[in-house]
DNA sequence: TTGAAAGCGCTAACAA
DNA sequence: TTGTTAGCGCTTTCAA
């Protein structure tokens, strides 16, 4: 539908004998505009009903005012804390924001920032979709010094900033964990190892194996894209094994939901026989019964800390001198891979 | 930051020789302009690194070709395949989509409304706020014409529409089913009775009893915001009346988990003591133990006809006609509920 | 088949 | 304190 007949900064001044530039303005409290005149453009204004043209302002000023989100997927408890988190920021430095969804697909995260990109946002904050294998396709922006800041999954180059956690040393403690309680053949379910998520914790994870003084076995690692359905393989390819894993370490918690139920049906008990542990905490983790020892981080202030990071680039153009953040996480233990009872350690 | 030194059909013209109307036209493959000539301003556009530039587009054909979305919350699987329902067909359409979160409050989704508003979009997608009580802040963009779809949550005024399932018929089916597990003391937990989906069940919740000749007690109807927190309010309730439900119908299954935890904690078993239902059929429904009873409703599908139906009134402003869409939903029996152990009726 | 020119609604430098 | 004016980049009518 064409908009049909707006009022316009014209049709006020018109109706007050102003010019339209006293008009425009008295609307945004300039200061060299009387006090009454003022009022008087606000009322009739609002009578008229006069709503600015964004478009035509922003054309103007050459200036959007808008913040671009790509996320792989709005699915779940992180991805609404996150952004939730920036809207908060960018709201209050008078930013808007626009997200999209890359159905974690590179493809369409082209697209997306494409998209984002005619659009003229100011800025892009970026997880990675699960396929993406290289960032060209933020060259044209950048090279444009439209700032790109990524955040949880993000991509290692120059000039570019993340806003993430420590992937590595979560999966190391995950795994140290595990091996306190006594496992010692600790599969490993990971998706893509391109994105830094995953392979942090798989490095982790070896890490702490090779720390421990146990021998990694590559026949323990899986990778898959982390759904249900590689859960629900990983766990009877473990169950196949003739030398069976007594630990499986999931990159997230919707496979390792699966893990669970999967081992569970052919009888074998969690954690006793096979201690089972994830990452994110989504609220599932506390659901599933033995409820899920995760890895826990705080979503909606990588959000603020992602959104205050661009904001800042935005300002002035000086501080793009620290390239990424860290934010602390927090290992989550729970029944799943509780053997050695102690008791008050549970965290729910 | 300002956008910095772009290339605009002007530098493409210049460097063509040819005017920037011919280029404008060429890029977009008018039927008037020569095919090498086409070719070879696609080509210098490329080389030179032109992008259209869409405020100054929009603004002159005064027209944005985008679609404004206000939901409650991004963090379900519910409105994540909303929202992908939505994109296909919006994209198929040349329109973009801009996403916006109330936060379940009405006050933001005010401001969510005029944000929108002011970008000039062509329509609105709403799913309304859990407190919102009358939808005047639409008023405006309905006097300008601008279409507004509810779906979902719905408002029932006159000329908008909505796409939604049947609430009350899915409430009375869950209601009936319960009964006809011998539950004859049901509790209700409920959301805002303002809202359509919570109205609507809790009616045929009403209705149900009363066709099976059980009274309604007010004593068994509890509203709150369907948090976790209401679900376990609500559970300790129920455990603390005299005389005691022995069915217990959430309107969403988040706080239908929290029932069962708080049930099972004093130990009552579901769904032997008391049988358990929730709502929506989310992902975590399948993981509680027992699995949860629950509805069904195909949340793309509803994404897909909100989008359609906006975009119809938006191509011809004649088939207004119809005011509601109603999308079927789907019983999902689990364990949760089943006291008459049938074998072969349990759906996964 | 191409070009010239006006104007979408707004802002801001400059003038008064 | 207010007004005049040019122009952001694009599309489109009219003319050539």
């Amino acid at each position: 539908m064409k908009t049909t007949s707006d009022v316009t900064i014209y049709d006020v001044a018109k109706a007050l004998n102003l010019s339209p530039s006293t008009v425009s303005r008295g609307l945004k409290d300039h200061p060299h505009i009387h006090t009454d005149t003022i009022k008087k453009i606000k009322a009739k204004a609002k009578e008229m009903g006069y709503r600015q043209n964004k478009l035509a302002s922003s054309l103007r000023k050459k200036s959007t005012e808008t913040i671009g989100v790509v996320v792989p997927r709005l699915n779940s408890y992180f991805m609404a804390a996150v952004i939730a988190g920036m809207e908060e920021i960018t709201n209050q430095h008078g930013y808007g924001l626009i997200i999209s969804q890359s159905q974690e697909s590179s493809r369409k995260e082209t697209a997306c920032v494409s998209t984002l990109f005619n659009s003229r946002v100011h800025g892009l904050l970026v997880s990675l979709a699960y396929d993406t294998e290289n960032v060209d396709h933020f060259n044209q922006i950048i090279r444009k010094n439209i700032p790109v800041v990524f955040f949880d999954r993000v991509f290692d180059c120059p000039g570019c900033m993340g806003v993430m956690i420590d992937n590595f040393k979560a999966g190391y403690e995950l795994t140290s964990h595990l091996i306190s309680q006594g496992c010692r053949r600790i599969m490993h379910l990971s998706g893509n190892l391109l994105r830094n998520v995953y392979s942090g914790r798989f490095e982790g994870y070896r890490q702490a194996l090779a720390d421990h003084g146990i021998a990694f076995d590559d026949e323990l690692l899986i990778t898959g894209d982390l759904g249900s359905q590689s859960g629900i393989e990983a766990a009877r390819a473990a169950l196949n094994m003739k030398n069976r894993p007594d630990g499986i370490f999931t990159a997230n918690d919707t496979s390792a939901v699966e893990v669970i139920y999967e081992l569970q049906k052919s009888g074998i008990r969690v954690p006793d026989d096979i201690a089972v542990a994830g990452f994110n905490n989504e609220p599932v983790s506390r659901v599933i019964q033995p409820c899920l020892t995760t890895v826990d981080y705080p979503a909606r202030e990588i959000g603020r800390l992602a959104a205050s990071s661009l904001i800042n680039i935005l300002k002035d153009k000086g501080s793009t001198s620290l390239s990424a953040i860290i934010v602390k996480h927090e290992l989550i233990i729970r029944e799943s891979s509780l053997r050695k009872k102690v008791p008050g350690t549970i965290k729910t």
